[in-house]
DNA sequence: ACTTATTAGTTGGTTTTGTAACTAACAACG
DNA sequence: CGTTGTTAGTTACAAAACCAACTAATAAGT
């Protein structure tokens, strides 16, 4: 029936490494280096990984509508909208509805959520700096550059 | 009390981009990436993300047990297990207790999952060509090995 | 004005994952 | 043998993600 050595009729396999197949190998990649540096927020902050974006788009680029962070962030709205919520319970930012438009929330980062923020990016910056340190300036640019081309960002 | 422009006492935001940290730019990317090919095997044969893996380890490898489909795959016990379960119940493979040491079973594919295989590993290659056409040979090259290098591969 | 659409955001129910405890088979050592 | 340890794999329960339906506010069309 079946050969040892799956050798198929037809479209063969035998030019095929999944482990070079891109989607497999970018989800590898993005879960290793996701892993080590989710210990900081997590740990420290007990963060999930939605608030801990959250958090670095406010902290980042300043205050902004929910709506706001789904469109730059690439999330969808109920998770912004549970990661809101729990970083409001952790007192880290504030809500206000806007005057001119009462759907809108404008959220803003408390002292507290400001100094989570500016300890998270410093391990961020140590962290991009260990990771990057493996490689050339010209790997780590072209890296970035394709993977900005990936993520069609 | 906050600026407009977050620039953080101590340490600055100003020369953090969040778009170019990589644990966010790998999974933006990943996410992209796979969003895209996991329409065909979901679509088409009901699948999820750890069943794919687990019937193209088995289709381009060949019969293994769950343990070293766990190892090669980096994935953990549970879902391989479940996996497994929904890939037998598609009638994809077969369980056999192997003689000589009954905790191992050995999972091979059918002839229906080494038909979806086949099928599914076309549009994979089709799909990673496609991907992989925006790049040059130096750069996907570059790419694969930097990924590889941070997937600890 | 009043009906209909859109938009921002939330909530509820189901699916999927993660974690830990569990079974079954074997191995190692007294 | 009989205890203890280890390994392969499953199961049960909690946490999280996904999707669809929902509210509330505004905009647009008649």
């Amino acid at each position: 029936m079946q050969k040892k050595e799956p050798d198929m009729p037809g479209d063969t396999s035998a030019d095929f490494d999944l482990r070079r197949f891109l989607p497999y190998l970018l989800n590898l990649a993005a879960e290793e280096s996701s892993a080590s540096f989710q210990k900081y927020y997590k740990d420290r902050y007990g963060m999930l990984r939605t608030e801990w974006r959250v958090l670095f788009h406010l902290g980042r680029y300043g205050a902004m509508t929910a709506k706001e962070i789904c469109d730059r962030a690439r999330l969808h709205k109920t998770k912004v909208s549970r990661a809101v919520a729990a970083l409001q319970a952790k007192r880290f930012l504030t809500r206000s509805t806007r005057a001119d438009d009462r759907r809108h929330e404008t959220l803003d980062l408390t002292a507290q959520g400001r100094t989570a923020y500016a300890d998270l990016l410093a391990e961020a910056k140590r962290f991009d700096r260990a990771l990057m340190s493996d490689f050339s300036q010209e790997e780590a640019t072209l890296l970035r550059q394709a993977l900005m081309r990936i993520a069609k960002l």
